[in-house]
DNA sequence: GCTTGCGTTGACGCTAACGTAAAGGGAATA
DNA sequence: TATTCCCTTTACGTTAGCGTCAACGCAAGC
């Protein structure tokens, strides 16, 4: 039945991962050389489960904020480390607490960045309006941008 | 007099700039081989004018947000076109658009991130006062994050 | 039996953003 | 005069994060 696509048995392979993401085969194998992913196996092939899933979703959330794969293997572990090795958390928990003072910069700073980009944008279509009308943008492109959000996974900044 | 330091005819050697935004020599260089800072020069040495000064201060935040340097040089240049070359910003005001939207989502996932992350955190503090209090963090440690901040500019994502 | 399709493991290539020497030019200081 | 800085350019090296073959395995369909 089809109920069972959506229970947590669910297995994917890893081209269903990688269409429901957007990213290659071959990140997916990167991010489990680099030991962020660890899918189990049927005989050669990947088989990925919704834990494994769910890791995926954290990964590309942490690419999208600016985090580098080694720091997102680190914050893995520690969302992995239930009750085993508290000592080695210990470790990288001054780090951890540094980062998340970074990280309420960049918000600042990304704010900042999105009402600059913002105010500079609508000078131009200002200007735009006066000397050439014809070449405004079209209502429909915004519409184009709000669809895209709402399939859920954004693309990556370096998107052409 | 001293004064003269704080007014906007001042000017800046590289080292100065360096210093203050703790960058390297190489990357003010670099960044001027791709277009984004133009110092005058006195002979062979560069010179800074307080907008080059403005001009970095905008290419190191755009760097924290996670834009590439080329993208940073777009935008300095629409900041630049006063009233000149308009026609080109049109051609590149579709991308900036769009590149508001990913900001936003960049936003939201950057709130996500940083709640997932203290929460974690402080779930391996909690293990941490019962098993071994002596490894709990030192309130000195949070004391220098925050003068950190007030430097005003903060480190790079990467730093060690 | 042969192609088609999805999977695998190397291995080499590539871009961005600098780092790092090498080699040298002025100016000030000892 | 020699050393010491700070600056310059040119050029090669490095890291992250994959892209892009190449060569192969296996299963299904014609």
């Amino acid at each position: 039945m089809l109920a069972e696509l959506r229970r947590p048995e669910r297995t994917f392979t890893i081209r269903q991962l990688c269409q429901e993401f957007k990213v290659t085969p071959r990140a997916l194998r990167f991010y489990e050389d680099k030991g962020l992913l660890a899918p189990s196996r049927d005989g050669m092939n990947r088989v990925y489960s919704y834990k494994d899933r769910a890791r995926l979703q954290l990964i590309l959330r942490g690419k999208r904020v600016g985090l580098p794969l080694a720091e997102i293997r680190e914050i893995l572990e520690l969302y992995g480390a239930e009750d085993g090795p508290v000592m080695q958390s210990a470790h990288s928990l001054k780090r951890f607490r540094h980062r998340i003072v970074e990280m309420e910069q960049q918000r600042e700073d990304l704010d900042q960045a999105i009402i600059e980009l913002k105010s500079a944008c609508e000078r131009i279509e200002k200007q735009l309006a006066e000397v050439r009308p014809d070449l405004l943008p079209r209502a429909e492109d915004y519409d184009q941008m709000l669809r895209a959000r709402l399939d859920g996974h954004s693309y990556p900044l370096s998107a052409k």
